[in-house]
RNA sequence: GGUGGGGUGGCCGAGUGGUGAGGCAGCGGCCUGCAAAGCCGUAUACGCGGGUUCGAUUCCCGUCCCCACCUCCA
């Protein structure tokens, strides 16, 4: 088979693909430029992006950072990299320790184990459990690496040592055991967000404490009276924990090395956060990330979706509306770096448009497994080469979707094929294929519903035959009314399960 | 005060100096006993005011509005 018109990857689908040269080109926030991505190494990418402080349950908006980042993986594989993929987890952080202390956890329940309060740590696994299951999900495949903050501490206390070292770094001048980063004493700090120290905005509750400058900003932070002693960890500067910006610092060059390709995170993080991130690896003598990719926020009717506003959609809520499919969609649809609003009816859309796909791919589906390699239409690399265009790729998968119905109407069955492996190739790069989808029914339940529903419909072919119409649509209506949607084929009656009606009864219940 | 992003048809959402992506919803048609699915066709657009240009939604200037960051935040 010899493909037309798109660009091929001639690979039994197990197998390493070796591509012509990508052109992928993606916007480095640092330099504020799309810039042609080429990697350190040939044939493989680093990656390192933030994860969750797993201080809460996830919302939409975690999801859609992880779900851009995915996609980001997806393509870069199927353009023949090796990812090394490295997601964090924080896992120690004053809210973690609030919540704790105040045992005010949401979904927190009293135990045998922790009948009074939740320790920080007992709490800290919770949701980074609750993150995963949000993950898995949708389909956002885990990093090769997930490391926990808490397992880093001897690389974060080497870093703080070679910032001392090199004059970045100091102890707090009033005994408190607070390390500082020296942010005066590196004059590339603002050289991510492009802004000036003497520009920014004094902080509303500038409590100096022991800092050099009100914008220097916590390394090491000492035990507290009243902090629990298994959230503090011995230091050459006493007992303490690590600060936010640290641990990304520490753990992204310990398993990517001094310099890596890709830096992501959500576009709230550039600063401080990876801004701080930059200044203490970048004074350390680190080469860093090359590349700083920012995913955009989630908003809902206009604001951005946080937990302080308290605007926030979880996964879970969005599972009650849709199928996991249909949320990955809408998600994912949007360019990364737009803002993505939700508003109520978002999810049908995106529903129907799944439908669209997945109808065409049923319709099409009679042997696909004999085409063993990938392919996408050469548009579609182009739009995901183009800064991960996925707007743009959307709309060459349904161009391909359109170009195979017609096929199918006019009863070529080859080219229908072909497309429908196409689309299927370029669901995948989106991340769409395997979404985990419930098992409407299986097993003996399966077998029961499709001899009852089989029986209805050799009733209602009875019926037809006699031209007897109201009685066939009488057993359409009661098929329907059920939950079963029938279409006439040439093949004759075909039923399916309706998902929207099973995703609706299921928020029902 | 500083730094960015954005305002596109009923909705979502790409993009471009000149033949109006794509999806959802609507309308008309084909198909169907009727539907469903599918296909074809179709209307409605680039916040506002100037400027450059043969021509701007796309470039420049001004202006209004929205959003994000400067504090924990994907």
């Amino acid at each position: 088979m010899r493909a037309r018109g798109g660009v091929t990857c001639a690979r039994r689908r197990d197998q390493r693909c070796k591509l012509a040269p990508v052109a992928l080109r993606l916007f480095d926030t640092k330099t504020r430029q799309v810039r042609d991505f080429q990697p350190l190494e040939p044939g493989k990418v680093s990656l390192y992006y933030c994860g969750a402080t797993v201080q809460g349950r996830p919302h939409v908006g975690h999801v859609r950072s992880a779900v851009a980042f995915d996609i980001l993986i997806r393509w870069l594989e199927a353009s023949g990299y090796d990812v090394l993929s490295v997601r964090n987890v924080t896992d120690i952080d004053d809210k973690i320790l609030e919540k704790s202390a105040a045992s005010y956890a949401e979904d927190f329940e009293p135990s045998a184990d922790y009948p009074a309060q939740e320790p920080w740590f007992a709490l800290a696994y919770r949701f980074e459990q609750a993150f995963h299951a949000a993950y898995d999900a949708l389909g956002v495949r885990r990093p090769r690496y997930e490391p926990r903050a808490t397992g880093h501490i001897t690389e974060m206390h080497q870093l703080i040592q070679r910032l001392i070292d090199a004059g970045h770094a100091y102890p707090a001048v009033d005994g408190s055991g607070d390390v500082y980063f020296d942010v005066r004493s590196w004059p590339s700090y603002g050289e991510l967000t492009h802004q000036r120290v003497d520009d920014m905005q004094d902080a509303p509750d500038a409590d100096p404490r022991g800092k050099r400058d009100p914008r220097d900003f916590a390394l090491w932070k000492g035990h507290k009276d009243g902090d629990p002693e298994t959230a503090s960890w011995d230091s050459p500067w006493g007992r303490g924990r690590p600060g936010w910006h640290l641990e990304c610092s520490a753990m992204s060059t310990k398993y990517l090395g001094s310099t890596f390709d890709i830096h992501g995170g959500g576009l709230d993080l550039r600063f401080p956060h990876h801004e701080n991130e930059l200044a203490q690896s970048a004074a350390a003598g680190d080469g860093f990330a090359r590349f700083w990719l920012h995913n955009g926020m989630v908003t809902y009717e206009g604001e951005k979706m946080s937990k302080s506003v308290g605007n926030t959609i979880s996964p879970e809520e969005m599972l009650e509306q849709a199928r996991p499919k249909a949320v990955r969609y809408f998600l994912g649809q949007a360019h990364y770096r737009s803002q993505l609003d939700y508003k109520p009816g978002a999810l049908q859309e995106a529903e129907a448009a799944v439908e669209r796909i997945e109808t065409f791919l049923q319709r099409a589906d009679d042997g696909m497994s004999r085409f063993g390699w990938t392919r996408y239409p050469e548009a579609f690399a182009e739009a995901m080469n183009d800064d991960l265009n996925v707007p743009a790729a959307l709309a060459v998968l349904h161009e391909s979707v359109r170009a195979g119905n017609t096929a199918l109407d006019s009863g070529d069955a080859e080219v229908a094929r072909e497309r429908a492996w196409e689309v299927s190739c370029m669901m995948e790069v989106l991340g769409l294929t395997d979404v985990p989808e419930p098992d409407l029914v299986s097993g003996p339940a399966e077998q029961a519903l499709g001899q009852l529903v089989a029986t209805l419909l050799r009733e209602r072919a009875a019926a037809r035959a006699d031209r007897d119409f109201s009685r066939a649509d009488a057993v359409r209506d009661q098929l329907v009314a059920a939950g079963v949607v029938i279409e006439d084929t040439p093949q004759g009656a075909r039923w399916s399960l309706s998902r929207a009606a099973s995703a609706s009864q299921a928020k029902e219940n």
